[in-house]
DNA sequence: CAATAGGCGACTAAATTAGTCGTATATATT
DNA sequence: AATATATACGACTAATTTAGTCGCCTATTG
């Protein structure tokens, strides 16, 4: 419970290693074996975020990508939504998707605590996590 | 990513229970049924609750469980280390499990965000989030 | 001593997460 | 224009984690 996922571990770690760089490209490629991360995952990962405004991509022969955004205005929130689709702590608060629905006593505190974590995770930005 | 799992769900549920009803004891079977869960995992969940100092057990005829602590006192934290283990953002941190080890480029920045996050929900008590 | 209730280990099933494969599309270089 | 390099994306399989079940044991009350 309340892991983060190997596709946020490998953006964090592709975001590291963009933000410790020159403003070069750099490819998949390069950040898999950078990262020692899988390549087909990373490869998809910086898509997502690519998609999203975070990197910008750059096709062709010396094509790859760069940082698109400043790290300092992205949160933690913010990239667990990009890469993982959510960050609710319950699948109830998004999809409707819960058994107990009217019979669930906890509705209003899980909403409650949700929204205290998710503020939390919009508080801190990806550069923070970097610059300990 | 990121959910609270369903013993944690129960462990609320079944708090809650206690938190709004008398001082008597209630039966495992009895807190399954008023929260419209599962009875075996609900029960193991009290177990672990009452070994815990949080919930007090009775044997016998009229037995059950009760409330042992104030819940103003009980960290969101440390419910979710009793009931699930552990509240570690990646299993690296407790095991020694991952395949990057010495490759991993984001180990302070994990053990970073990992303390700011247990630092927030131990910040947070069972209470204040029953009560809005 | 029977009825009720907690305690615990081992197991099965379900769901989620992680990783792979194949193929299409875009673009710089030659 | 051809080719090499790189991104983009859908569908699939494998692995892991989470959820739930079963059976049996122990403790206590009436």
């Amino acid at each position: 419970m309340n892991k983060l996922n190997k596709k946020v571990e490998y953006a964090l770690m592709a975001l590291k290693h963009f933000s410790e760089g020159d403003d070069t490209t750099v490819s998949a490629k390069d950040i898999a074996e950078a990262t020692h991360s899988p390549a087909e995952v990373t490869a998809r990962v910086l898509q997502t975020l690519s998609s999203h405004g975070i990197l910008k991509a750059e096709y062709g022969l010396h094509g790859g990508y760069r940082l698109a955004k400043d790290l300092s205005k992205v949160s933690v929130y913010e990239l667990m939504n990009i890469v993982d689709g959510s960050t609710d702590l319950a699948k109830c608060l998004s999809d409707k998707e819960c058994d107990l629905l009217k019979n669930c006593t906890i509705v209003t505190p899980v909403e409650n605590l949700n929204k205290k974590v998710q503020d939390f995770y919009k508080s801190i930005s990806i550069e923070e996590v970097f610059n300990v």
